[in-house]
DNA sequence: CGCCTGCTTGATCACAGTCAAAAACGGTGG
DNA sequence: CCACCGTTTTTGACTGTGATCAAGCAGGCG
């Protein structure tokens, strides 16, 4: 882990982990992350059933891809950090099923059209790209056992893990924890939970003494007990040797 | 639609939608599915935290992709019907985070690692399995909805509309409805819930009109109802024109 | 300072879970 | 053809987790 790289370029932190890239892969990627800006919170960088204007690549702070209701409910769908990729595939369809927006304030980078075939007509890089969306997909299937059968706490422990780790993998993690920018309100439209109930949950699980969590920021006190509750195991991130921590 | 055609070789119906394939690739997969075999019901074609033994082409039946917590409880995350494939990634990956087990019996093709190599050779076979790792990804996040933000009887609903286009497509939905060779302890799985849940929900649908589900079989009895209830559109399958029915 | 958003608490409610048992179904073999 | 057996579906009574409704509180920010 090289965690002080990582903070200064999320995108090769992660990117790099599926098999080291040539040189001329990373000056694209800078090339690329280069030119980016500040989002505020709650905007929309995808909006759902229409085109995308290009790809993203989220370099500070946490967007998400939701779905909302008529109703007006809202489900998050999966979480982007720093180093996460979203529109490619709304890019290519010119239409997507899903919003992709901010959660906290982000840097981001644009991908036009043209630089996304840059990215796409490397091998190595779209190779890495593809191991990225079998990592989603483990990733959505995870989400799916704790929405469908965790209870709360179980649901906001794993993740809590899940998070921790991934964070982590991109140099987002330091001895007291991590930032997560995030209200009890997104945490609720994440796990399926409601906001009260999201919030009393917490609690427990501070009274239990597994975390800590004030002023936007988690600390995992006890990572063994935290894990064993949401029975995680991380190799299904593919961020670590498949054994190791 | 060509249901036909479709019936007896699901792949080709599925794949072709994403643009007509070459002779060469339907050659291909003719040869490759001409050496089938049935498996019984309950039976693990891909498991858990293992390796897979090459991947698997679904030609008939049920299948699911699901994941145990220790408890023994369950979580079906994907259902793969005819037409569909899977282990491509447990393959690539020599590992695989989820199990994939058939519901009913089914016939299916194993692709040993050569015939993957073969089918990924191909520009335009590369593309249409992309395409339906897109529709995939699209069809979790739906089901993450469901069962993170929708009610038992519109949970149901909505797998239902979902199960009747994509069979629809592979030429699976008569007029008196279509083959649904599951338990209802599947359905509990899927959604979710209790499998007793699932029972008096069913029966409220029933009651409803909306449906009539008996010996495996199952009938739409008022779609554009059954449609409403769930917020169904199935524009994220991208199995039919972006605007048709 | 005041406002808005997010967090916290309390009281009550309901959807869905649990436990248990009976009925219906579908094979299988005699 | 029927008796048997395991699985699946159905029903009933009761419970509980998490939702709902409502109000008060804290804190960041203009």
């Amino acid at each position: 882990m090289r965690p002080l790289l990582a903070a200064a370029d999320p995108v090769l932190a992660k990117l790099d982990r599926f098999g080291p890239l040539p040189e001329a892969d990373r000056a694209l990627l800078r090339a690329i992350t280069a030119d980016s800006r500040w989002v505020t919170a709650t905007s929309d960088l995808i909006r759902q059933d229409e085109p995308a204007d290009g790809a993203f690549l989220v370099l500070d702070g946490f967007a998400c891809r939701y779905k909302l209701r008529k109703t007006g409910m809202r489900q998050i769908t999966a979480y982007l950090i720093p180093g996460d990729i979203c529109g490619l595939d709304a890019a290519a369809l010119a239409w997507s099923d899903h919003a992709v927006g901010t959660l906290s304030a982000c840097r981001v980078a644009r991908l036009a059209p043209e630089a996304i075939e840059l990215l796409l007509a490397s091998r190595s890089l779209a190779a890495a790209l593809q191991m990225s969306r079998r990592i989603d997909a483990a990733v959505a299937r995870a989400w799916l056992v704790s929405v469908g059968r965790r209870s709360a706490i179980e649901r906001l422990a794993h993740l809590f893990c899940e998070l921790h780790v991934r964070l982590r993998a991109v140099g987002l993690v330091s001895e007291d924890g991590f930032s997560l920018p995030i209200t009890q309100i997104d945490l609720a439209d994440t796990t399926g939970l409601t906001s009260v109930h999201v919030n009393r949950s917490l609690q427990d699980m501070r009274r239990e003494g597994l975390i800590e969590l004030r002023k936007r920021r988690l600390r995992i006190l006890d990572l063994p007990r935290l894990r064993a509750l949401a029975e995680f195991d991380p190799a299904y991130l593919q961020l670590i040797g498949r054994d190791a921590a």
